[in-house]
DNA sequence: TTGACTCAACATCCTTTGCTACAA
DNA sequence: TTGTAGGTTTCCATGTTGAGTCA
């Protein structure tokens, strides 16, 4: 007879042995991580052994909510995910509805569930939604509060920290923007927790260091996706994506070429190749110690920075401004600096992560009602935070990243009659270009 | 309860070619 | 012959957030 329990993320075997079990000489008996729960009692019952299980916790949770009406899309998203042993990763365009195919997923699974997201607000907005929906009770942890209930939402910081009292508490998690997940610390979520039902939702899984790789293994495979494109002009506004490349003025152009020159001198000198985001990684290590790898990544970043914040652009966003004066705009950059200068010069409300949040949720109050038709940001608004609608997106510098694009993107994709714009302004002759070719692959 | 603060963590950070050893 | 992976370990700067502490 096999005694199974759970201590501190792992289920431990006592009395004999279990899959993916390695032996654990302080406690006498085979230690597996928890999220091989349903391997290890498949193969338990395959060979016929005799065990009790003293590992879950998880209650049940019967609730319909059949006023919720699916769209087609959503519905194969989650027949998709049903067929997929109620595992796997949904990836829907911002304002798609992924929210409602939780809900349905959570009525589905008929248990406790645990709903994991980035960031504190998204945390009483999914507590709203729930509450609404179901009308039971909701428990929170994180931001200080500690209330546990059979639906229970939390942020990934506390999910991950309190992994081995919560791991076998719910059988269904609902992973929130999951492109979180394979990061170092917040991986073991999804390690530690017995949850047999596992449902991610995102808008881009693809990550810039690659760790979404992770996620079949983590939470399932991509059971549905669905692009911007394919519901832009149905279910989401028409828009266009327009590039306008400006030329960066005399001064600025020295500059840049100065610094930029440092640094691809080094590289050159030193021979070191270029061909993937960890070859960048081992140059800033290497800074830390060689004053000359120090002085050639400062000098590419000065010149990125002439590169993304240039005189030109502002001139030309004026412009751009004046021509579009009737229409909702969120301008969005790299640099806070450059966000306070634009506020200054062209008198539009700035948002940034050192806005009070009393502050913030004025200006989009305001930006919502039209009495704002302009607000100016870096990349708080990207994620986690809901955006009032607007028809004209400016992006006036950011990364290569394309999740970071789609996000954007995705603030004028609420439906209108109307198409929605997406321009952005790219310096010419810099590495910018490669930034704005980059982040609009996939 | 709130606000101010510190700390830790996450995300991005790359591509003008060039080498060398090894596997298919 | 052709194509591709090889090797390394704590880090430039900027922006953003959650958790924790303390008054």
């Amino acid at each position: 007879m096999i005694e199974l329990s759970f201590i501190d993320g792992s289920i431990i075997a006592k009395g004999g042995v279990i899959i993916y079990g390695k032996y654990d000489y302080h406690l006498g008996a085979f230690r597996a991580p928890a999220f091989r729960y349903r391997e290890v009692i498949k193969d338990l019952k395959e060979r016929e052994v005799n065990y009790v299980d003293k590992i879950s916790k998880v209650s049940e949770f019967h609730k319909r909510i059949s006023e919720l009406e699916l769209w087609d899309y959503q519905k194969e998203a989650l027949e998709a995910w049903k067929n997929a042993d109620r595992r796997g990763v949904v990836v829907l365009p911002t304002g798609a509805g992924k929210t409602m195919i939780a809900l349905k997923a959570i009525e589905d699974a008929g248990t406790s569930t645990l709903v994991i997201v980035p960031t504190l607000v998204l945390v009483e907005q999914w507590k709203e939604k729930l509450e609404k929906t179901f009308g039971e009770r909701v428990g929170i942890v994180g931001g200080g509060k500690d209330i546990v209930e059979a639906l229970t939402v939390t942020t990934y910081d506390s999910a991950s920290l309190r992994a081995r009292e919560l791991g076998n508490k719910f059988n269904l998690l609902i992973f929130d923007e999951v492109h979180h997940l394979p990061a170092p610390t917040f991986k073991k979520i999804g390690e530690e927790y017995i949850a047999l039902y596992r449902l991610g939702l995102s808008a881009t899984v693809k990550r810039e260091d690659g760790f979404h790789l992770l996620l079949p293994e983590l939470v399932g495979e991509k059971v549905y996706e669905m692009r911007v494109e394919d519901l832009a002009g149905t279910h989401l506004a028409d828009y266009t994506i327009e590039t306008i490349h400006v030329p960066l003025k005399r001064v600025e152009r020295e500059e840049y070429e100065m610094h930029y020159n440092v640094y691809q001198r080094f590289i050159r000198e030193r021979g070191i190749k270029m061909k993937s985001a960890r070859d960048f990684q081992r140059l800033i290590m290497r800074s830390g110690f060689d004053p000359e790898a120090r002085r050639a990544l400062l000098s590419r970043n000065r010149a990125m920075e002439i590169a993304l914040n240039s005189e030109a652009k502002i001139s030309y966003l004026k412009n751009l401004i004046l021509e579009n004066s009737e229409e909702k705009t969120i301008i969005f950059t790299q640099y806070n600096s450059m966000v306070y200068r634009i506020s200054r010069e062209m008198l539009i409300p700035a948002i940034t992560h050192q806005t009070p949040r009393e502050e913030r949720e004025d200006i989009l109050r305001k930006f919502s009602s039209g009495e704002y038709r302009r607000i100016v940001t870096s990349k708080v608004l990207e994620e986690g935070v809901d955006v009032p609608d607007a028809s004209l997106a400016v992006i006036l510098s950011g990364t290569g990243s394309s999740r970071s694009f789609i996000q954007r993107l995705g603030r004028v994709l609420r439906k209108k009659e109307k198409k929605a714009k997406l321009i952005e302004l790219v310096s010419v002759g810099t590495v910018e270009t490669r930034l704005s070719k980059r982040r609009k692959q996939d």
